[in-house]
DNA sequence: GCGGTATGCCTAA
DNA sequence: TAGGCCTACCGCG
């Protein structure tokens, strides 16, 4: 699940479910320090909760921020309070008035310093699903790198929130070869790329899924996309628009996918 | 029950 | 580049 639109929704998810409560912490699993955020209170107000890219952050009273990075298996499960008891591989449990959300299995959950805030937030690029994120270094690092397209966009410094899905569709729907180089990239084909991240990712906030197909617009009320057409090569072995063969192979230690009639290389020197 | 796999990322070499 | 870490699920038998 874990790619940024999973993120930003988790943050208004739990903002609106949790926030401005006075919320019960614990970790049933033991490996999440809960008493360096409660003190010697047996609860802790919630304030707000922020995504940048994959990185979420929980903003208690004083200050007090706590880091979550669900990494590859990282997974959020949403109970109604009072809640059933936990299962024991359950890292850090939020429990509010109506709702309890149970962390499972992240790559990071820890009490930050501001200072270690701002190192995560500063090497991390923009993300498309920040409105406060201006694209300019990305399309900066496009234009001077030679570092492959589908290998720079895996890159958290260079575009933060895209991830292996991501990755293989957006790039299917704009017709490049991850291997073509970044810089090969014209500015509008970059500028496209971009506006394009926004627009899928923010769908993917809305349906809580990554969907790339039946078409782009933001349309208000849209029939549910089966499943096994979310995606054009993502996992796939034919390709959902032309049918063709659907290659993989490794770019940045992730499967990479590539229909090679629709995403033919093309070298531009 | 086991082994493989996964939408991530860090570190050692 | 390889290995390690985190967890759940699925197919196999």
């Amino acid at each position: 699940m874990p790619e940024g639109h999973t993120i930003h929704r988790a943050a208004r998810d739990h903002e609106r479910a949790l926030g401005g409560q006075r919320l019960a912490v614990t970790s049933p699993q033991g490996r999440f320090d809960v008493e360096k955020l409660l003190g010697r209170a047996d609860r802790v107000k919630l304030k707000r909760v922020e995504a940048y890219g994959k990185h979420l952050f929980y903003v208690f009273e004083r200050g007090r921020t706590v880091h979550v990075h669900l990494g590859l298996f990282g997974r959020f499960y949403r109970r109604k309070s009072p809640p059933p008891p936990p299962r024991e591989s359950t890292r850090m449990r939020l429990e509010g008035e109506s709702v309890t959300i149970d962390l499972v299995g992240p790559t990071a959950c820890e009490l930050i310093t501001p200072k270690k805030k701002a190192e995560i937030l500063a090497r991390i690029g923009p993300d498309p699903l920040r409105e406060d994120s201006s694209p300019q270094p990305f399309y900066d690092y496009l234009a001077r790198s030679k570092t492959p397209i589908g290998a720079a966009l895996l890159d958290q410094s260079v575009v933060s929130g895209v991830g292996n899905v991501y990755r293989a569709e957006v790039l299917h729907l704009l017709k490049i070869h991850p291997s073509t180089p970044a810089r090969a990239l014209s500015r509008g084909g970059a500028e496209s790329l971009w506006t394009l991240l926004v627009g899928l990712l923010r769908r993917g906030v809305e349906e809580k899924r990554i969907v790339t197909t039946h078409g782009l617009a933001l349309a208000v009320p849209r029939k549910r996309v089966p499943r096994a057409e979310s995606v054009h090569v993502y996992g796939r072995r034919t390709c959902r628009s032309c049918g063709g063969d659907v290659q993989r192979f490794l770019q940045r230690a992730r499967t990479a996918y590539v229909c090679v009639t629709c995403q033919p290389y093309v070298d531009a020197g």
